[in-house]
RNA sequence: GCGUCGGUGGUAGAGCGGUCAAUUACAACAGACUGUAAAUCUGUCGCCUUCGGGCUACGAAGGUUCAAAUCCUUCCCGACGCA
């Protein structure tokens, strides 16, 4: 059976994907789904660095605004939702393009995982918070041992979520890795001088787009200060900011100077997340 | 000029005679990733090492002691107080 193609353009942020992507699909007769953990969201637009409608030349954009800021979205409705779009646009004979930087998300489509449809389960979650990492290991690994061989047992989110889907389902479901798809990587990125310089530009020029004052609508509009700390990044330290919870640095001669230098250190971390990630696609 | 309190690793900041290459946090570097993934988590982090250990370090120089980041003296620098 010969394998659909499936282009997919990532890397670390600030390495100019979006723009490449739009050129590769004008060449390609490509639609481009995006691959963003925070353009899914409606309103996160200048602090998430959201294609505008001009930036996009007519090329279709899948999946930026389809979700509400106030509820979390997830990788399995992400999936979902990508999987059928994909097909669609491969059944009109375009090629589909997935563009972004959540490795989480484009492993998922990109290797068809079947993750387990468990819901979040909010009064197992309050009872299992209470438990020490050891307690909840402990658990894990009565309810499923095998997942417990395999998890990270440092890390009380995971162990948590484990807990839940054993709990509903008996025990956590494998998941396989093979891709339906012909798939082209496209690993954009810079030298670290590059890069960090180009976040910092980027971020400088975001400011001035009124990234504050987005940030301070979206918390109008019902966003609550813990939701957008959440968020992350410009997000999270902005809504700090704004309730002044910053620390003051010591070298910084102001908040907001202090928050913007804080902001790029943990963008550029986040960069060299990104890239530990790709590096998997690198063979 | 006198007095007081301070000067510790890239930064902040513990330690206040031995168990200190020095708690911790941050930064830095590497890595993990089955419904929060911009999240969450892990490892390394003075120099050298045949991984046993060796060497240089806590403002500077001396001194006391079997032993000093820790005590004493002088000097340099900073903050505050009195002039």
């Amino acid at each position: 059976m010969k394998l659909s193609k499936l282009i997919v353009v990532c890397g670390p942020t600030a390495t100019g994907k979006s723009d490449y992507a739009v050129t590769l699909a004008k060449e390609q007769n490509g639609e481009i789904i995006s691959a963003d953990s925070r353009q899914v969201y409606k309103g996160l637009d200048i602090g998430s660095g959201k294609i505008t409608a001009k930036e996009m030349k007519g090329v279709p954009h899948h999946l930026i605004n389809v979700a509400n800021p106030k509820r979390t979205f997830s990788v399995v409705r992400y999936k979902k939702l990508a999987d059928k779009i994909i097909a669609d646009i491969i059944k009109r004979g375009k090629t589909p393009i997935i563009v972004g930087g959540t490795g989480f998300y484009i492993d998922a489509v990109v290797f068809n995982q079947q993750l387990p449809e468990v819901k979040p389960n909010k009064v197992l979650r309050k009872e299992l918070e209470k438990h020490s990492l050891f307690e909840l290991q402990e658990k894990l690994q009565q309810l499923d041992n095998e997942r417990y061989e395999t998890i990270d047992i440092h890390n009380k989110v995971r162990l948590i979520r484990a807990i839940e889907i054993a709990t509903a389902l008996g025990s956590v479901p494998k998941v396989d890795k093979h891709s339906p798809y012909e798939v082209e990587w496209i690993y954009l990125d810079h030298d670290d001088e590059v890069l960090k310089e180009r976040i910092h530009d980027r971020l400088l020029k975001r400011m001035r787009k009124g990234m504050v004052k987005e940030v301070e609508q979206l918390h109008e509009q019902g966003v609550a200060w813990s939701r957008l700390e959440a968020l992350g990044l410009e997000y999270r330290y902005i809504a700090l900011y704004l309730q002044n919870k910053l620390s003051n640095q010591a070298h910084s001669t102001s908040l907001m100077a202090g928050m913007l230098e804080q902001l790029e250190t943990a963008i550029w971390q986040y960069a060299k997340r990104q890239r530990t990630w790709f590096k998997k696609y690198a063979k």
